[in-house]
DNA sequence: ATGAAAGCGCTAACAA
DNA sequence: TTGTTAGCGCTTTCAT
């Protein structure tokens, strides 16, 4: 048997299909006579209205997460934080994963948003750090929402959620100093990566504030894997001045770190402290479990999924602010106050 | 400026519009002449056709991913093997993570099928394995295609990808044989777990057929987590029996397990001999890397995908037959032979 | 409060 | 080879 259109509920419930159109769209204007026997009608036919047919006259309901980041993990926060408000809000979630340093990644993401009528798209590092690839997409209509690493948005061009590296960064260094450590090793650091660049800058801000300088042999660049934390521990360790600490710029890296550390016989955190950053599961999966920054990604992305909603149902050009987030420091047991007293 | 529709397009080249969609659709019946005049007419008003006016008339353009599954590896690596089908022949995904354990599932799928317009249906385990909702969906029209873990399919109702993890688990509890352990614990058992089934079926099989009795005390049920590996291997190392090799149902657990006995001071292979399951990151994030079995999600994915999208294309039920995965395994270092002298 | 008519952008069926 | 006419299932006028 066929689906049920809308006529057909309009015949069982012997009204005009347009009073049936009304009652599925909850407008006022049916007496409530009306209203039982229609819905009746439709939970009897089991009815269900044909999204297409109605995409075809109101507003796209559907928007799109674009990313280019092999961290499945974020990946996969962001899409659940997004997909939380899509079903709140009745809205289909297409995810495009595509490759950033393309040329082409403009033209292939404006041809998705036309083609298939999607009414916003949610942009993350590093796409969203591409001005060109935005004014392109503002061009082509579509509405776009950003997340970004800074403590503040960059520009009025289009909504941004912002989550502050700078400070998150600034904070764990505090707290490593507060702990007592004054050599504290900075690992990650990657000039493409524009999270690390604030993190250290936070690095950076906390040892001025402590009016401690920064011994630049102890900022080891690197990428956002176990497999480079461990071989930037180890030019590390090799290194004659031994830090007490190590502030990774993410939890994999801290993982390395830790295992590095370990298999050249120093314990954690008894001699060398180490900390993360991203509350992913990678912090809980070593011993002991360290100390982290949380970054809420889940949160993040319902943010920003509220905002391009918000965007979208708003015909007039309301502008919809952009917003920030801090991160707070998850204490766990990868820190202690530095036994060796400096040489 | 508005989005051309195909009647600009006719108006600009000036032909009806029906002839524009005859060349959109690369129908053969449009002399060279009319068809090159179109395309410069498309190209000129960079005309995108209206992919949802189209999904009025045509066959639904979208499959879903349905999946309850806390693996985000797992999650993205199907994901992008299911895109990567998507892509290649202009279908759009739409993730649906639900949960397996509500009454709901089917209803909410039902409904997302029905009112999305949304052609097939990829499940994963455990929805995958819910005989009910199989027959709930298809009796609602869906095109389902599950990917299930087994050594053929377990039905004709739907096709399957199956993947076999009993002849898997027997060739890795043969290779732990060969290299002279006796005494291997299986850790990760999970009655509501089928592919911890399968993996302890084959693990079983190899000792029958190598004629070694296995010892009930060595197998260990637990999670498929880091946290659990620990656990169980913690319970393991305290039995007066030590095993000399343990073949953990993940690579998670295995990695727990590396991390549990170099806390208690057992050198990893030397001691013990590990082996996790999945070729996960985590099989290289730990020391040594793990000897694992290659789980070629994404190629499991992309081939149920290309499944889905067959049966959507045939409009006779031409039945797409079933097909199944063997695993390959990957030797890294965690297993060497036994030194200890069995006691 | 309800309904009839028009039409969204497209394709299918049927002409010409 | 091309064009005309319906009509997909719905919403939006505009009547009543």
């Amino acid at each position: 048997m066929k689906k049920p259109t809308i006529k057909d509920v309009a015949k069982l419930a012997e009204v005009s299909f347009k009073t049936v159109s009304r009652v599925v769209n909850n407008e006022e204007s049916v007496s409530e006579q009306v209203r039982a026997r229609v819905q009746e009608a439709i939970k009897k036919l089991n009815y269900q209205p044909n999204h297409t047919a109605r995409l075809m006259r109101k507003a796209p309901f559907s928007l799109a997460f674009v990313y280019d980041n092999p961290n499945s993990h974020y990946v996969i926060q962001m899409q659940n934080g997004i997909i939380s408000q899509c079903r709140a809000k009745g809205f289909e979630l297409v995810i495009h994963p595509t490759d950033s340093k393309s040329e082409e990644v403009g033209k292939e993401l404006a041809a998705m948003i036309g083609s298939k009528q999607i009414g916003g798209v949610i942009l993350t590092p590093p796409l969203s750090e591409n001005r060109e690839l935005l004014t392109y997409l503002l061009n082509h209509d579509a509405k776009v929402v950003r997340i970004l690493s800074g403590a503040e948005a960059p520009d009025a061009l289009a909504p941004v959620v912002y989550v502050d590296d700078i400070d998150a960064g600034e904070k764990m260094t505090q707290y490593l100093l507060q702990q007592g450590h004054q050599q504290i090793a900075f690992l990650g650091y990657h000039p493409a990566h524009e999270s690390s660049k604030g993190r250290l800058r936070g690095y950076q801000l906390a040892h001025d504030n402590a009016n401690i300088s920064v011994d630049r042999n102890l900022i080891i660049d690197g990428e956002f894997t176990f497999e480079s934390g461990m071989q930037m521990t180890k030019r590390l360790l090799a290194q004659p001045k031994l830090p007490t600490a190590i502030f990774a710029c993410n939890d994999e890296i801290a993982a390395g770190a830790v295992f590095m550390c370990r298999l050249q016989g120093y314990k954690i955190p008894e001699d060398i402290s180490i900390v993360g950053f991203e509350n992913s599961p990678f912090s809980l999966q070593t011993w002991p479990p360290l100390t982290t920054v949380n970054q809420p990604n889940v949160e993040i992305a319902a943010r920003a999924a509220a905002m391009v909603i918000d965007m979208m149902q708003d015909d007039k050009n309301h502008t919809v602010e952009s917003c920030g987030f801090q991160l707070d420091l998850v204490l766990r047991d990868s820190v202690c106050a530095p036994n060796n007293t400096p040489d």
